[in-house]
DNA sequence: GTCTATAGAACGATAGAC
DNA sequence: GTCTATCGTTCTATAGAC
């Protein structure tokens, strides 16, 4: 693996822009630019812009993707049927302590995730493989015995929940609009504030349940 | 207020495309060719694609604003001091409901506001008026005084969650990305079971409380 | 109010010298 | 591996005829 090459500048620059312009308003230029590389840089390294975007993608969600597997390896040695506080813990969590540092509390990365979800482009969506789709099938099968009773629809509907959650929130804090008065939101705030938000969505009783 | 004109059918392209394509991913040639109508056009009744995003917008968005608003009214008529269910259910509800006829159950709207909200384009959140100041700031207000012990902070936190799950999850429902063997989601089930999920999530305690 | 035609700029990609 | 130069495309916006 080379040293601080170009085509780790480019990394860096690409997922700055991605994240603050997104994916289509982010010239090729304006990454070489930044990059301090060539024009020509990325489809050197990369082959195109849609590549670089996928590079981009993966060096970010790997770190997570990690932590979440091994979280949940830990719990499940500890207990076959750990709590759902635990479970929310496991799986958000590391969407808050797997930033880059240099990132400003994460706002930035969990921007590029909102991008990358939101964005309509096909592109944003073709990175993910067979890994995503563990991950979360273990998770929702850990959910699944930690609250019997709810429909796997509805499971899923809620498992959802806590990405949409994690991911928004932080990007609309990071954002101009919060209503005057209130203090920005610190990141370690944050994380505990969305674990106690989701802990309790993901526990409420099944709809339709006699309360 | 002419008939069915070009300036509706542009609108109506718009907001398909918009919302299928985003912003930057949709030409006015695109727009134009839809409504089959002249690519001048466009400039003639607009004045430019971002004046035109920003006509969509406000039409998407004031059914909205009109029922979050009326739903407040009619239930702080009944008792100055509503429960978080149906506080939840009067902010939440009208992002279920108020979705144009001819949308594939308010998932293309969906789409169309977490487009909105996550672009990092500036053009995105250039509509923001007082009448949106108002009606989070009169939610805020109730949700403090049925959650006493929560901070401005958390409340805030909480109140935003509540966007980010009714938007983004009827996103990720309408993409492909469920896992085998469960049904789509009904969009009368997704909003039950948005609001029995906020309402637990809004109802936690506040985070740091003995339990 | 609708059209044609085009200006003027930006884009992604790549060929080929070094 | 890095650079210059450029090709071909696509874009928004607008001038001006009808």
């Amino acid at each position: 693996m080379p040293p601080p090459s170009t085509r780790v500048q480019l990394l860096d620059a690409a997922e700055h822009l991605f994240a603050e312009r997104g994916f289509r308003g982010t010239s090729v230029r304006a990454i070489t630019d930044r990059a301090g590389a060539n024009l020509a840089a990325v489809g050197y390294h990369f082959g195109s812009k849609a590549e670089l975007l996928a590079a981009v993608i993966r060096r970010v969600v790997e770190p997570i993707n990690a932590a979440q597997n091994a979280g949940l390896d830990r719990l499940l040695a500890r207990t076959p049927d750990p709590s759902v506080t635990d479970l929310v813990e496991a799986f958000a969590g590391p969407l808050f302590d797997e930033m880059p540092v240099g990132d400003e509390g994460g706002a930035r990365t969990s921007r590029l995730i909102v991008t990358i979800l939101g964005d309509p482009a096909e592109e944003m969506r073709a990175w993910t493989g067979p890994a995503e789709d563990t991950i979360r099938d273990r998770f929702l099968a850990a959910f699944g015995r930690a609250l019997p009773g709810l429909s796997p629809e509805e499971l899923w509907f809620r498992v959802r929940g806590i990405l949409a959650v994690t991911a928004v929130d932080r990007v609309q804090a990071y954002q101009q609009d919060a209503p005057s008065g209130l203090s920005p939101v610190a990141g370690d705030a944050a994380r505990q504030w969305a674990i106690t938000f989701l802990a309790a969505a993901l526990s409420a009783p099944p709809t339709g349940s006699r309360s």
